[in-house]
DNA sequence: GGGATCTTTCAGAAATTCCTGAAAGATCGA
DNA sequence: TCGATCTTTCAGGAATTTCTGAAAGATCCC
């Protein structure tokens, strides 16, 4: 079977590579994404030292990111008896996955937009020249709706995959 | 009427800079979300000059990310007869931007993403053992649900706002 | 053509983010 | 208490991203 077992080792590289490559994109760093897709794909929980060898990553980094990655919630930590070492194992449901990212995303996104334009909107609310009507009204606009966008959020990372399935499909009809 | 200017150009000032601070966490580079506050706020539409002196950056600055923003859609390049110079207005409407960002995050995050996990899923398609079948399974899983996220954005984004709204009060109910 | 004005490009500098490697800190069993 | 093993921290270096300033490229009018 190693014929086999090479097919799944190249396609799991190439998912953690590019993977990682892509996490760029979403504001988190490389190693951090190449970790969560290693994970997410291993059979078994890692230890530190499995991710260091298979990443070729140095212990600090492997150690950050990993402590990252479940304080985010993405990846459990797993104690084995007889083991002193702890062990990670990732959060494989895809729906889990998205609402751990949803959520933190609203924090470090949403909320802090939303600090600025209630701040911005609340000084300049007595204004009284056009130029100042103007710039209350637009954050008042903003603001409505950058509320109301972390509503929904809120709204669907808190359901059940089952009934936003249900809704979606609601939605295409 | 010094008075309320100043308190005018504070709140403006303020929004500007911590707009851009944010920026950074969106995955955009501080000066293009700075360009961008600066112009959402802005009564009139301004030249490359304006911005350079308003937010004291470089021409190459504020040319290259004033391009990127024309780009994205979320400005506007203005030519006013008797004027060589180009202007430069923003979109102001709340459900346009969000709809233009939306656009350009599917873009950027979500389909390399889906291009990755269909070949990760092809590659690993008829690898016989159980470890090849859990990795298929888990790529398929991603690749199912951020398809559909994909679908939903589409359909969102494509949405007039008034519908939207609709929908959403539905969502509440 | 040639000067004036505005736009575009880009090499190198500055700033920021990320990683390494080593040392210090915990925890355990003998 | 001591050594072995594992975890945590962090200063300094490497890599990446962003910005500047200047030069080159358009465009227009005289």
């Amino acid at each position: 079977m190693s014929e086999e077992d090479d097919k799944l080792k190249h396609a799991r590289d190439e998912f953690v590579a590019q993977w990682g490559a892509l996490g760029t994109q979403w504001g988190i760093n490389r190693t951090m994404a190449q970790i969560h897709a290693l994970l997410m794909t291993a059979p078994q929980p890692m230890t530190t030292d499995d991710v260091m060898e298979n990443l070729e990553i140095s212990r600090g980094n492997a150690h950050t990111n990993l402590k990252e990655l479940v304080a985010w919630g993405l990846l459990r930590v797993v104690v084995k008896k007889g083991e002193r070492r702890e062990f990670f194992e990732a959060e494989k449901d895809v729906w889990q996955i998205f609402t751990i990212v949803a959520r933190e995303r609203k924090r470090r996104e949403i909320e802090p937009a939303m600090a600025i334009l209630s701040k911005c909107a609340e000084e300049s609310r007595e204004i009284d020249t056009p130029e100042g009507k103007a710039f209350y009204d637009q954050m008042r606009q903003l603001e409505d709706f950058v509320g109301f966008a972390s509503k929904m959020s809120d709204r669907i990372s808190s359901m059940k995959y089952g009934p936003a399935v249900q809704l979606a499909a609601k939605f295409f009809s």
